[in-house]
RNA sequence: GGGUGAUUAGCUCAGUUGGCUAGAGCGUUCGCUUGACGUGCGAAAGGUCACAGGUUCGAGUCCUGUAUCACCCACCA
């Protein structure tokens, strides 16, 4: 491929066919001119005496500071800090960017003059962001970290764009998680929250909670986020309770809350029931014991495996297929339980297989979701041996005491003795445990407050008829939507203190419920009774279900609310799709008649090096405050947006972290060049409409900047808009670094007329304002840099201009470009040490005229001592060559050449394009293609054919004049 | 049991609607005080795009199957 969509010259300049050799130039005349083998050793040599020599001690060490470099130099202290301040010369620009020193003032200085503020835009347009709120539980991770950058990158986007921007932060209470931090932090002080009471133990929780939102809020400031903080909410604010209580009423006025006595998962540990949701499945391996139950008055017996034998306490039916040959004489009888002898009846169900085990299963209601089903089907009887605590109940006899495990051992131990144990064997199976705290669940019967799913489901399936919701990637449309057509009841009542507290009321008299809004003294309806409140919270995730609206002031008409909802995109990762996206989606839809949101994009897990979840409670994992100390924050935000694809978990490791710091370091380098170089800054539309007048008269490189920086600013552009965010933070840096620095730059030098400097500022500014939602910090302050009027951060967004596009240009260029690589290939095949000025010969055939228009910057980059350009011509001296896209270029070398060597080069090359040219002519000869393939194609191919066949022709020719 | 994703250079990953003699960063090798930057510069090596079929003029990209890994949902004792 020639020049590429995207008329990058990157990958040209990459081609293997590209040989040899060092690197540029400068104005100063060359000095070595006898070109002699230089051999490594003498390189080496010359490398010892460097590190010996004086400046070298100067030098830093790796890893330290950067505040000394090869030529000490008198430093301001700014200047030795890498931060430019308002009266600093320009000159004293450090060498090496430090964030550390910048990011703090700049995002100081982005909230004083309000510029998170959303602001009317003259489109009407808007943007909002609403923050996943962190919990209050403890510090950022690696996560937050994630959802931050891009929020932040999509924020910025936009704020520039002009619309009204608004990206809302908060803090979620976090019920179950923030309640066993404290306890353990009371725990530490040798209190429970038991001894506490209810009252004191929130005041803890309270102050806890500011603390720990001051921590994490600062924390989301490190990153830059460019959250409108005046907006700031957390999820047990008084108006997000009044949205909450709102809520719960309403849907329970309107049947979609009830209360009701239901087999639920309760975790031992902390003393409270979940959701399904909260629920992990692990693996595990245990036994499985048979055993036998005898027919009441016969000697026939039934044998039932069980994986718990101390439920069978419990038990209170054994369920057989109604279908089963086997059993068929069992039907209608009762069996009895052996230990307690309690007499049960066989009872026939569907939901028994037939070919698991012996087909009998023990049914035990109060313990196991399928045999509740069952009791409520057969009108069973149903007995809990399990209580709260997690160790057998009163009803289990001799056994209430003991925990499950021992009474499981002592039961089987017993059956064994009294002959009823059959057999026991290993069995794999997945045991359901606390997502908190992974304790192993119990199912358990009480009475808890639910949300009717099915209705809500229904409606919001109905609006998204009416309304679409895009998903990115869009796999997870497919996820989202199933659950919502299988839904089951969420269970929202919890056995905690820390939360919403339910607003029901019961009446001590005659055992009414009242649902309000508002406290309740006395019982409505016997008038006499005092009512006392529900003492349970509410599911966290009740208040961030609601978070669209009820941060904008709902069930306030607010200004806000009119404004801001709905929000533009939610971004999240795609583990609480269903915890809060879905959730937000019903809610909005059931209170606000419209979704939330228009695009849920969801972001991958953060992982180790070793590709391990991270995990502080396991400690694993960066804290990205530790690299943002090191490294910057920009560098962390490029880290976790460049390179990513939605919906992909990331790895991250220092490394690359480091390169992005790098990378940052680059600009910062660029932009002091230009500073050094710039005696006055003007601003970029002064640039940019002088460029415009002047562009037909700039060089070929100036024009190719400038195309190279329209064609960026559009891609940039569409794919910011289209979220790919990785794509664009790829395509920018390449261009940055891979284009603008090493290419355009050190064309500049060759030439630093008022053109040239006009376009270095014009690209630089530019650029800075394309990278400004990636690495907000230091684009800010390299623009203050250049005395550009307002914040960068409220800088209009560029808009490609055509007037400074030049297309036929890129495909000059690249001849230069690539001509300038070839001889740096000859001289590094040959080791020409980079600053020795070498002699060389181009044959140009047809481009020729081309070539030479290109003279000097070929000269000076390839570092060329004396140029020939010729149309053909033959050689005087034996010569290195190398074919430039059928251009025949030599590097004179007398006495040093590898004949052999050289013709084996060539003929492998002329082997590889003779085998491409006929796959091609084989191709532009296939009727089929040349029917059915796009004219466009057809016709590159063809000009692609004619070209390597004409490269093929000079191979064969310097073939020739070398042998 | 159902579903999804991944599998591309030594490592970590890109690769938009099929047109690619397959790209980046890191690492490796060679050479550099080249006055923006050694947090740098120049050059190079390195890939049967997991495997097997298929669709197509053309497949890293689409389809089917297989393998391995990861995850999600449901949970049958």
């Amino acid at each position: 491929m020639a020049t590429s969509k995207t008329g990058k010259i990157s990958k040209p300049l990459k081609k293997k066919q590209i040989a040899s050799a060092p690197a540029k130039t400068n104005k100063t005349p060359a000095s070595g001119k006898k070109v002699a083998g230089m051999t490594p050793l003498a390189g080496k040599s010359i490398e010892i005496m460097q590190k010996n020599s004086p400046e070298a001690a100067l030098r830093p060490e790796p890893g330290k500071s950067q505040r000394s470099g090869a030529r000490p130099a008198q430093k301001t202290a700014a200047h030795s800090k890498g931060i430019i301040q308002k009266g600093t010369k320009k000159s004293d620009m450090a060498r090496a960017y430090d964030p550390a020193h910048v990011e703090t003032r700049l995002y100081k200085n982005w909230i004083e003059n309000d510029t998170f503020v959303p602001r009317p835009s003259k489109s009407g347009k808007r943007f909002v962001v609403p923050i996943p709120p962190p919990n209050v539980t403890g510090n950022l991770h690696l996560g937050h970290a994630m959802f931050l950058t891009l929020q932040d990158l999509m924020t910025r986007f936009h704020r520039m764009l002009g619309e009204e921007t608004l990206y809302l932060p908060g803090t979620d209470h976090a019920g179950i998680s923030t309640q066993m931090v404290v306890e353990k932090h009371l725990a530490k002080e040798g209190k429970t929250r038991e001894q506490l009471g209810r009252e004191k133990f929130l005041d803890s929780a309270w102050q806890w909670k500011e603390k720990y939102r001051d921590i994490i809020l600062d924390q989301i400031r490190r990153m830059g986020t460019s959250c409108d903080w005046s907006r700031e909410r957390f999820t047990m604010d008084p108006g997000m309770n009044r949205a909450v209580r709102k809520v719960f009423v309403d849907l329970y006025n309107e049947g979609l809350i009830y209360r009701d006595k239901y087999l639920v998962n309760w975790c031992p540990r902390c003393k409270t029931v979940l959701s399904d949701l909260e629920v992990n499945y692990k693996e595990e391996t245990t036994k499985m014991v048979s055993i036998r139950y005898f027919v009441k008055a016969a000697d026939k017996s039934i044998i039932v495996s069980t994986v718990r034998p101390e439920t069978m306490l419990g038990d209170t039916a054994v369920a057989l297929h109604p279908d089963d040959k086997r059993y068929k004489e069992f039907h209608g009888k009762t069996l009895i339980l052996p230990i307690l002898n309690r007499e049960i009846p066989i009872i026939l169900d569907e939901a028994v297989d037939m070919n698991f085990g012996s087909g009998a299963v023990k049914v035990t209601p109060a313990h196991d979701l399928t045999d509740y089903e069952m009791y409520k089907r057969h009108h069973l009887e149903i007995i809990s041996v399990i209580g709260k605590d997690g160790k057998m109940a009163r009803s289990a006899g001799k056994y209430a005491g003991l925990s499950v495990e021992q009474a499981r051992e002592n039961i089987t131990e017993y059956l064994r003795n009294i002959g009823n144990l059959e057999d026991i064997q290993e069995y794999v199976h997945n045991v359901a445990r606390c997502e908190r705290c992974d304790t192993k669940l119990e199912p358990y019967l009480s009475e808890q407050w639910f949300v009717r799913m099915r209705p809500l489901a229904e409606e919001t399936l109905d609006q998204m008829k009416k309304e679409k919701l895009t998903f990115v990637p869009d796999r997870f449309e497919k996820v989202f939507m199933d659950w919502l057509h299988n839904v089951h009841d969420w269970c929202i009542s919890r056995q905690l203190w820390w939360g919403h507290q339910i607003p029901a009321y019961y009446c001590d008299q005659c055992a009414d419920i009242v649902v309000s809004e508002d406290p309740v003294q006395t019982c409505p309806k016997c008038k006499k009774g005092s009512l006392r409140q529900d003492e349970d919270v509410l599911d966290t995730w009740f208040s961030s279900a609601l978070w669209p609206f009820s941060t904008l002031g709902w069930p306030l008409k607010t200004e806000d609310l009119q404004k801001f909802y709905p929000a533009s995109v939610l971004e999240t990762g795609y583990d609480i799709i269903f915890f809060w996206v879905m959730r937000m989606v019903f809610m909005s839809t059931h209170f606000m008649k419209k979704l939330p949101f228009h695009t849920v994009y969801l972001h991958g897990l953060v992982r180790d090096e070793q590709g391990r979840k991270m995990s502080k409670s396991k400690g694993i994992g960066l804290d990205p405050l530790e690299v943002i100390k090191k490294y910057g924050a920009d560098a962390l935000r490029l880290s976790l947006s460049v390179g990513i694809t939605p919906g992909n978990d990331v790895r991250l490791s220092l490394g690359k972290v480091e390169g992005n710091r790098n990378f940052v370091n680059k600009l910062w380098n660029a932009s002091r060049f230009i500073v050094l170089n710039l005696e006055k800054t003007d601003t970029v539309l002064e640039v940019e409409t002088r460029l415009t007048k002047r562009f037909k008269n700039l060089s070929s490189p100036s024009r190719w900047i400038l195309t190279r920086t329209q064609q960026m600013i559009q891609k940039v552009t569409d794919d910011l808009s289209q979220y790919r965010f990785g794509e664009a933070g790829t395509s920018l840096y390449e261009y940055t670094w891979g284009e603008f620095c090493d290419w355009y730059i050190e064309i500049a030098k060759t030439d630093l007329n008022d053109d040239t400097k006009d376009i270095l500022l014009y690209c630089m500014l530019t650029m800075l304002k394309l990278w400004h939602p990636f690495i907000p910090f230091i684009t800010e302050e390299l623009w203050s840099s250049f005395d550009q009027p307002s914040q960068l951060i409220i800088a209009d967004w560029p808009m490609s201009n055509k007037a400074l596009i030049d297309a036929k240009n890129l495909e000059d260029i690249r001849l230069a470009f690539d001509l300038v690589t070839g001889i740096r290939n000859l001289r590094a095949e040959k080791n020409i040490e980079p600053h020795r000025r070498v002699p060389i010969v181009i044959f140009a055939h047809a481009n020729t005229d081309l070539v030479k228009s290109y003279a000097s910057i070929i000269q000076a980059l390839a570092k060329v001592e004396t140029l020939t350009i010729q149309k053909e011509g033959t050689l005087k001296e034996q010569s290195v060559s190398q074919n430039v896209e059928g251009m025949e270029v030599y590097m004179p070398l007398a006495g040093l050449i590898d004949l052999e060597a050289e013709r084996k080069k060539l003929q492998a090359e002329i082997e590889q394009k003779t085998k491409f040219i006929a796959s091609l002519e084989r191709k532009l000869k296939n009727e089929d293609f040349l029917s059915k393939a796009p004219k466009a194609i057809i016709e590159s191919d063809r000009a692609r054919l004619a070209k390597e066949k004409e490269v093929l022709r000079t191979l064969k020719v310097q073939l020739e004049k070398i042998s």
